[in-house]
DNA sequence: GGCAAACCATACGGAAGAGTATGGATGGCG
DNA sequence: CGCCATCCATACTCTTCCGTATGGTTTGCC
């Protein structure tokens, strides 16, 4: 009889120190939020289709009994992980960006920076993919809302129109997307470091406004 | 005792007179195209993760038994109908476009056409999200591969400088993917026609070289 | 130190779906 | 007409994975 709602903390996005994946000798106790993290990690590993309790169990050197007292059922577990990522998610980078002064380098200096931390995409890309799972989407919707909203106003605030700034947030965040697809998902000839950089340099050049 | 491998004729991609899917009054038997068929049918509509042969057998007014008649196995036909898309996906498009005398119209030109014939791209779309399922990455690593060399030889033709008419064509193709992914399968703010008309031309204008 | 509450293991039940075995129906063709 | 190949139905088995039931163990705390 587990009706229980456990305390969520929202401690942030990142791993517990007594939490290791794959190794199990530590062998504290767990909580909601170790499973929440479990799950984020398995599903920008494997997608939202490997989430099976079992399988997260012996990952984490439990079992299933575990599992189903901290949550009612594997539905709520992915609501769980998708709404800790929702929470933490875009927080930092947006922020920083918002702090630049000059309008007309915010964007050259966004693309930049989300060009060099791909692990945070990850979870995107998997959740991508994903989109057939009815829980996902209006995450996907919601997050995906902000950012395209955020791109727009700062087309807007480095010159262009209203009306070509939400064409050009469109065509940018659509770059994006299609991006982390045939990249990270699909293995397409394998761009490497330099290349990468003068991908993103072309972008910057063709999509911002000079 | 069915080691059988069945003609496969590879007609195009279409559907059949005597196949009709969700009503079963014509009781023809089937073939091995028939279940391809009807196998990218059920891709486009719900994902490669729907794709059970019961469920297709019930929709085709049969049951497994005529299923295991025809494929070995269940990877085997999706095999087949991967190949078989593979097959006669852009065959035609491609070939108009090069018809096309002046290169610098080439590139608009396909832009718009491509616009505007929804069909096709669902399956791409569905294959997409399918990029964990080991068999379906080779495939779709040959087509988009294919397209973005189309893409790249069409920027050049168009007067962009070789280094650069790749870049040019890695962004295109992928806010062409990023598009998909963001509309029809996620489904953001549903854009109208004459709206999706005016961001197909901001394409052309920021993406195209004067 | 002992007692709840929190946490976990073990052993089930049940649904879904892949694949097999086998016999029946159907159609062309000699 | 009758036979053989083709096609399909029925009735299984096996596996995987979700969820439940229940009892055991650990931990904070009085």
């Amino acid at each position: 009889m587990h009706l229980a709602a456990p305390h969520y903390k929202y401690t942030g996005y990142g791993y517990h120190t007594h939490m290791n994946v794959s190794s199990k000798p530590e062998r504290t106790r767990l909580s909601a939020e170790d499973w929440e993290l479990a799950a984020l990690h398995l599903i920008a590993e494997q997608g939202v289709g490997a989430l099976a309790v079992e399988a997260l169990a012996r990952q984490l050197g439990v079992t299933k009994g575990s599992f189903y007292w901290h949550f009612r059922t594997r539905e709520a577990l992915l609501n769980a992980a998708l709404e800790r990522w929702e929470q933490y998610g875009e927080r930092e980078i947006i922020s920083q960006i918002e702090q630049i002064a000059d309008p007309r380098k915010r964007l050259p200096e966004l693309f930049r920076r989300v060009a060099h931390e791909l692990q945070p995409h990850r979870v995107y890309a998997s959740l991508l993919k994903a989109l057939d799972h009815p829980q996902v989407v209006p995450v996907m919707a919601r997050v995906s809302q902000r950012r395209m909203e955020f791109l727009t106003t700062a087309y807007r605030e480095a010159g262009l129109p209203p009306p070509q700034a939400l064409n050009r947030a469109r065509l940018t965040y659509a770059a994006y997307v299609g991006f982390l697809q045939l990249n990270f998902t699909l293995g397409l000839p394998r761009i490497n470091h330099e290349e990468f950089d003068a991908y993103v340099e072309h972008m910057i050049s063709t999509l911002i406004p000079a």
